[in-house]
DNA sequence: CCTACTCGATACCGACCGGTATCGAGTAGG
DNA sequence: CCTACTCGATACCGGTCGGTATCGAGTAGG
């Protein structure tokens, strides 16, 4: 209780959970350029000044950061989605522009997807990171679905698919397509997104 | 040359390449359990009831033991792909029975998925990895590709988009559709592949 | 001012890794 | 039968890993 918030003085202890933060962010910068499995404690430490015993002070071990990565990442990547189907007036603008968007996220966050996808076949393994990612990814799947139904009541649509199964393959998709993006990004058109977007959203011909 | 083929002789020595296919074997089947970085040269030696020397006697290390079981994988599946997109005569029917094939494939598929997309994240940090993967894959699109185009001519069909953009979202709805199941099957229905593909070949509707 | 405590640096542990040198058992060619 | 050779087992190498025990510098409470 004796913290003073308004006095800025020069301590030489460097805070409490601020060396944690420098650990959480130099680590997450590693894991992008390296991979999880291939990037050690001293690796990590040696990224955010300091050494490996200062790890095992703010953490359980190496699991435990990696849960703490992963864990703030998938928030924040769920805040991102859910704000992804705007609120658009025209059909044509809401969902070129949300396929773009999503579109842009397969591209920039190329190194996400790389560290989402290496950290599911860790969940593959390990019923404990299973759980945990199921959990995040059930919210990520209930937002985005959430979103879909509500667009298409914006725009009075009748969906060819149930919204819950137009969001699992939207998670699908910009995973698959950011894997073949990977191999080889000139096979992936950058409006392909949206293009099939459009076509899951569109109802169905009379045939 | 002397080699007879029509002579079954108790032969005390194995074979000359029947021990490397013992390796391939067992490494195919240590690394679906394991995974490929969490396996080591023992553990395949062992499981082949072999030891480490052996393995180096036939392969030049480890990197050439997982190309050399990733390459007949992708081939394999390749020749399993170009079949899928069957010669049905009935539109509905062969979208639902592709479809179908498709994920049935993401079921009994799901430890080659995984080892697909492991490989996948080595390949996005290794050139050489990379070059060979890329190579692969798009020998797989292109199969994916003549097969679309063909059936869309069957049926007399003009797509919606472009049969290589139509393999390229089947590629990535593979392996997309295969992480959700990972992460909770019930997500992920049976039939929404086939349904996902009619939407994807059925012509827009005038609007 | 002094004590009790926190936290990160250092040094070290046992385990295991990929890879290699060596050597002996087994085989084929003459 | 004997020699030249193949191939896999064994033993070992240097290196790196996650994790731990310890210790001293720095801090807060009294």
């Amino acid at each position: 209780m004796a913290a003073m918030a308004a006095s800025p003085s020069p301590r030489r202890r460097p805070a409490r959970a601020e060396t944690r933060r420098r650990i959480v962010d130099a680590a997450t910068e590693v894991f992008a350029r390296q991979g999880i499995a291939a990037t050690s404690l001293n690796e990590i430490a040696a990224a955010a000044g300091l050494t490996k015993g200062a790890v095992y002070s703010n953490f359980a071990g190496r699991d435990d950061l990696v849960l703490t990565i992963m864990e703030e990442h998938l928030v924040e990547r769920m805040h991102l989605a859910t704000t992804v189907f705007g609120d658009l007036a025209d059909l044509d603008e809401a969902t070129t522009e949300a396929g773009a968007r999503l579109a842009s996220g397969i591209d920039t966050d190329a190194t996400w997807h790389r560290l989402l996808l290496e950290y599911w076949g860790i969940a593959m393994r390990n019923p404990t990171v299973h759980s945990g990612l199921a959990r995040r990814r059930a919210q990520l799947r209930e937002a985005v679905t959430a979103a879909i139904a509500k667009a298409a009541a914006q725009h009075g649509l009748d969906l060819p698919l149930p919204p819950e199964q137009l969001a699992v393959v939207m998670l699908a998709l910009s995973n698959g397509l950011a894997v073949e993006r990977g191999v080889e990004a000139a096979a992936v058109p950058d409006t392909l997104f949206s293009d099939v977007l459009k076509l899951l959203v569109t109802p169905r011909p009379q045939r």
